[in-house]
RNA sequence: GCCGGUUUAGCUCAGCAGGUAGAGCAACUGAUUUGUAAUCAGUAGGUCGCGGGUUCGAAUCCUGCAACCGGCACCA
């Protein structure tokens, strides 16, 4: 007999082959009924499972969280069952579980469109009211080889010889219908439910591969209860209210237009928003030590054949020829300009760490289909800096860097930060014991930050051609993650531009450079800023603070007064003096993001009061002129103004 | 770049089976002087993304290109 440990801590024999339906069965039918897996020493596992040693077990009902990802891959099974049955022909491939659902991808000459997915939504329901028995089968490799290249499936064959040789395959036979799968699943198809929407279609390579062929793959997701799924369906029109580019023309911020593809039009209140940042930026850095530099936009060819940019990423770069056939870059990055600064006049180890900062404004030929609003685009500002140092520096200025790029984002409100280190790619320059040096520092940082309770990750082969780094990642206000800040180690560079410096014992040494950004693209943080505050910008950040609204005409010389004087607080104000209810006004301005309505009639007027009325509230409040235009100027101060 | 989709007035969208375009909002002009998310009336506004083709006739059908949207790949 073994003996199985309930998660009460009760402990029952049985024989020794039970399988978890049958105790669950013992114990209750209900049990049996509402369980659709069972964590078996903590490993979720088939229901089918037979135990033949002593086991910790617990059951997994169907509202249990762990249940959310069989009831999804159950649904991807019953998608691709329900693909097969409506499109012969159509090979299976993968169909994984993601987050917020699963994807299936098929092959076929034809593409799945949109049109097609009522119908085979209509067929998984179907499929899902049969509530065929899922059982797993073990079969060998051959047997599997034979079958499903019998059926035409050669990319579940290239799959399956893909798998480490001996081992066993587990096959998932649901009616009909079987797939390869490691599993594991449900015991049928009916606990799959009803709470799941096939979402949109899309084209991805084989194995992930752009020399493979494409695939049709289609995206679904499922939850546990109908609710789940209309609160899921709910979040992803609240996204998409939040859309930077929606946004961006409703509060008249920034354009785009066809005739620069990924570069952005910025209107008068886009732009002042976008200097707010830079400004912002400024006083951080100046305070932290950093130099302020501008470098040409356009430079020659060979210092990017010096750089091993032109190697790498010719492709991406817009060129330009003069007409003395003189080829050009418009700069991709500044690292090369920030170098000949560095380069230029002799450098003493006492001028190191030479911190040299720019807002640069660089321009990469992106592929079209990776252009996205401002996220991704082709033009675009870094607020770069490179930290030429030692190489006993590197670890002490890197902290330095996450220090202060914690607190820059901590001050727009963005708490939870990612700290990733990504270390050396295949393609790379530079001697492995460079690298050696390079990742060993930022590891370092690493284990200081997680010493301080800093969330942190490895992601092995992401880094840099010429350098390791560390990435941040913030989460915005709805849960996505926005990667921004990024520290680079580069023992290259410097070398391969012949800069260096003369060190203590007077000879020439060749410095470290560190790369490091904090919004990383300007660009792209505004863009992230207005997804997370939905528009709602804090005063500091909002390019239009304030509109003084008049009830009627007798208000609009006290109105004009207090514009001026907000004016001279400092305070972005306007004055709406057209002749509309004050109902209108106020819809216009709400719906443009006005953070603050200061509502003015004859009575205000009389008093020398305001009427405030904030962005997102339907309260009024009613103060003196100065106090409110004195408190708004308050909270308008830059966080790092105010202390 | 690859797969699919979209492109009609400033915005949101009709225009489904080919017979030279409509609505709401915005704009403009009047009237209205109004108390916290749309006052009323009138007027004007479109090479139907761009090019080629089919047709007596194309916003509509075919085709090339572009931009955008959703993915994939890419992201120094």
């Amino acid at each position: 007999m073994i003996a199985v440990t309930f998660p009460d801590g009760a402990s029952r024999q049985y024989e020794p082959g039970v399988s978890g339906l049958d105790i669950a069965k013992r114990i209750s039918p209900s049990l049996a009924k509402r369980t659709v897996a069972m964590a078996l020493n903590g490993k979720l596992t088939d229901l089918s499972d037979q135990i033949d040693h002593d086991a910790k077990i617990e059951f997994v009902t169907r509202d249990d969280p762990r249940a959310l990802e069989l009831i999804r891959h159950d649904c991807a099974h019953v998608l691709a069952e329900a693909v097969q049955e409506l499109f012969p022909g159509a090979q299976v491939t993968i169909g994984p579980v993601i987050e917020n659902g699963f994807y299936y991808d098929f092959f076929r000459p034809e593409p799945f469109t949109l049109e097609d997915l009522p119908a085979i939504e209509k067929k998984m329901r179907e499929i899902i009211a049969r509530d065929a028995a899922i059982a797993r089968e073990v079969w060998t490799r051959d047997q599997a080889k034979a079958w499903f290249s019998a059926k035409g499936e050669v990319f579940k064959g290239e799959l399956i010889d893909a798998i480490p040789g001996g081992e066993d395959l587990k096959i998932y036979r649901q009616g009909q219908w079987l797939d390869l799968c490691r599993g594991p699943h449900m015991p049928s198809t009916g606990r799959v439910g009803g709470a799941f929407k096939l979402m949109k279609v899309a084209g991805a390579y084989w194995r992930g591969d752009h020399n493979n062929p494409m695939l049709s793959r289609i995206y679904g997701t499922a939850f546990a209860k109908q609710e789940d799924l209309d609160a899921y369906l709910h979040r992803l029109e609240e996204a998409e209210r939040r859309d930077h580019r929606r946004l961006g023309r409703e509060m008249d911020l920034f354009h785009f237009q066809e005739e620069a593809p990924g570069a952005i039009f910025w209107h008068q209140k886009g732009w002042t928003l976008f200097q707010t940042l830079v400004s912002y930026m400024r006083r951080r850095q100046q305070e932290a030590g950093y130099e302020e530099v501008n470098t040409p936009q356009v430079l020659d060819r060979g210092l990017w054949e010096t750089s091993g940019h032109w190697e790498t990423y010719r492709e991406h770069m817009f060129l330009t020829k003069t007409e003395d056939e003189r080829t050009f870059a418009l700069k991709p990055m500044n690292c090369p300009g920030h170098v000949q600064i560095f380069k230029n006049g002799l450098k003493s180890y006492r001028d190191l760490p030479a911190k040299i900062a720019e807002f640069g404004v660089v321009h990469r030929y992106e592929p079209s289909g990776a252009l996205h609003g401002m996220m991704r685009v082709r033009a675009f500002t870094q607020d770069d800096a490179h930290i030429f140092c030692s190489e006993d520096q590197i670890m002490d200025e890197a902290l330095k860097i996450n220090d202060l790029i914690l607190s820059i984002y901590e001050d727009f409100g963005f708490g939870d930060v990612l700290v990733k280190l990504s270390t050396r790619p295949e393609k790379r320059v530079g001697a492995d014991e460079a690298w050696d040096k390079a990742e060993a520092a930022l590891y370092k940082v690493l284990d200081v930050l997680k010493a301080r309770g800093q969330k942190t990750a490895v992601t092995p082969g992401e880094g840099a051609f010429y350098g390791p780094k560390l990435e941040y990642a913030l989460r915005d206000a709805i849960g996505r993650e926005w990667q921004c800040g990024t520290t680079q180690v580069d023992f290259n560079l410097p070398g391969r531009f012949g800069a260096f410096y003369i060190g203590p014992d007077s000879e020439k040494k060749t410095p470290v450079m560190i790369h490091r950004a904090m919004f990383g693209s300007l660009e792209r943080f505004t863009g992230i800023l207005i997804e997370h505050f939905a528009g709602h910008l804090p005063l500091w950040l909002s390019p239009a603070q304030i509109v003084v609204c008049t009830i009627t005409q007798d208000a609009d010389d006290y109105a004009r007064e207090a514009v001026a004087t907000a004016r001279q607080l400092g305070l972005l104000v306007e004055a709406d003096l057209r002749n509309e209810k004050i109902a209108y006004k106020v819809r216009e301005h709400s719906l443009a993001k006005v953070p603050v309505l200061l509502v003015v009639g004859k009575k205000e007027a009389a008093e020398r009061t305001v009427s405030v009325r904030r962005l997102g509230s339907q309260a009024q409040t009613s103060s003196s002129l100065d106090e409110a235009l004195a408190a708004l100027a308050q909270e308008a101060t830059p966080p790092d103004v105010k202390g």
